[in-house]
DNA sequence: TCCAAAACTATACGCTTGCATAAATACTAT
DNA sequence: ATAGTATTTATGCAAGCGTATAGTTTTGGA
């Protein structure tokens, strides 16, 4: 009675980091970096602002975390569509690019993330390393999905060719995620296919993989 | 003697508008929006921060009329790059094309801009009115590009077309801002002209303009 | 059972932010 | 020359920021 101070219980390193990692990035994909402060961060965490700084060095090394585990997330949702489709290059290739086109790789929140991160990308030299290390790593990946393909190309071209093909699926990805309404449903699936298709000389469109998975709605990028 | 107050000349609404929009987006391109305070704003542009408050409404309105400075004046250096270009429907997408891909238009600092902006899409309304603006009307510019080619293609498939180019411009673009030293001089202008003519059928890369235009260097986008 | 270590809270400090207000200056019209 | 007005400076304020620090509670092992 003397003075109600807050009761609590312990979770420990892991589960509190996770927390408040889950809890920046949920503040910035709905509000925009600037909302993310130490204070609103640890209020949605369920905890005080001082705790912050008892599991990362400071607010930029907490960023820097969340900032790795969103990125990673999105290239594993892309890799994630394409983990049981056994059938063919041409189908796992297809499946990458749809689902680098659709919820919940492409989404408005999703895309507020990666703009929130950008800008910091131009200063802190550990976030451009992240941001290298996630572009490479998802160029990567579709590099090897175009070099499994039935058809003859050296280095050089296969280089050039993810390039291109990672460039369609970044711009389509990103004015999908900004202008949502500004396309039909399902429009730049069909195009990115097709554009993808012809970088490639295939037609990817064929392979149109179902419009949903086995799972029915996922409905937000933020939750963990 | 009594106390030196700064001594100032008049310059009138136009001219001190100007200076303060190109202050705000040099602060901005050079360390990102954070760094852009009213009161950093208003000594790049020579005055006090009780000046910004006379001329605009607020420092959101500043930001405002910044950001439509800087979307309109992308898109004004894609066009400026084939206004001059006469010869054939084929050599001005292509110039149109690398001219994106190239500085000014493909710089660091640009998409320093753009990025800082971009996360104030998302909350802002008029914000988000002059990106779509922005967006459409440089899609549209490309649509009218590719409507001009010696080539049959229905209102839908140009449709498709314009987004599909688009985007592979917004990505390249993107990437190459983004990480500058992961690409070769010169390589996304051609990565971009062969996969612009991949979707549309064409040989672009035939008509890859001069790597020089008439200028010597422009060597800043955040000059005016 | 109790005690030491870790987890967590609480508070305050210094700094910066955007903005309001009031005073001073430079220019223009007469 | 001078008065008037728009332009510009100067100052202060309330709010919010990240962080440092000290104190309190929980927890698990001796």
């Amino acid at each position: 009675m003397t003075e109600d101070r807050r009761k609590f219980i312990r979770q420990g390193e892991e589960a509190r980091r996770e927390a408040l990692i889950a809890a920046a990035l949920s503040l910035m994909a709905e509000s925009g970096p600037e909302a993310a402060t130490v204070r609103a961060i640890a209020d949605r965490a369920g905890v005080t602002a001082g705790l912050i700084r008892h599991y990362f060095d400071g607010k930029d090394e907490l960023m820097l975390a969340a900032y790795g585990r969103i990125m990673g997330r999105m290239t594993e949702n892309s890799l994630a569509a394409i983990a049981h489709v056994g059938d063919g290059a041409e189908a796992r290739l297809a499946g990458f690019v749809a689902a680098s086109l659709r919820p919940p790789v492409m989404d408005p929140d999703a895309m507020g993330l990666w703009a929130g991160f950008l800008h910091l990308v131009r200063r802190d030299a550990r976030i451009r390393a992240v941001h290298r290390a996630t572009y490479l790593e998802y160029r990567d990946q579709l590099q090897r999905l175009i070099a499994a393909l039935p058809r003859q190309a050296d280095a050089r071209q296969l280089r050039a060719d993810a390039i291109a093909c990672n460039g369609v699926i970044d711009g389509l990805w990103l004015e999908g995620s900004a202008l949502p309404d500004a396309f039909d449903e399902g429009e730049l699936v069909t195009i990115g296919l097709q554009a993808v298709g012809a970088i490639l000389g295939l037609d990817l469109a064929a392979h149109l993989p179902p419009p949903f998975t086995d799972e029915p709605a996922p409905p937000e990028t933020r939750t963990e």
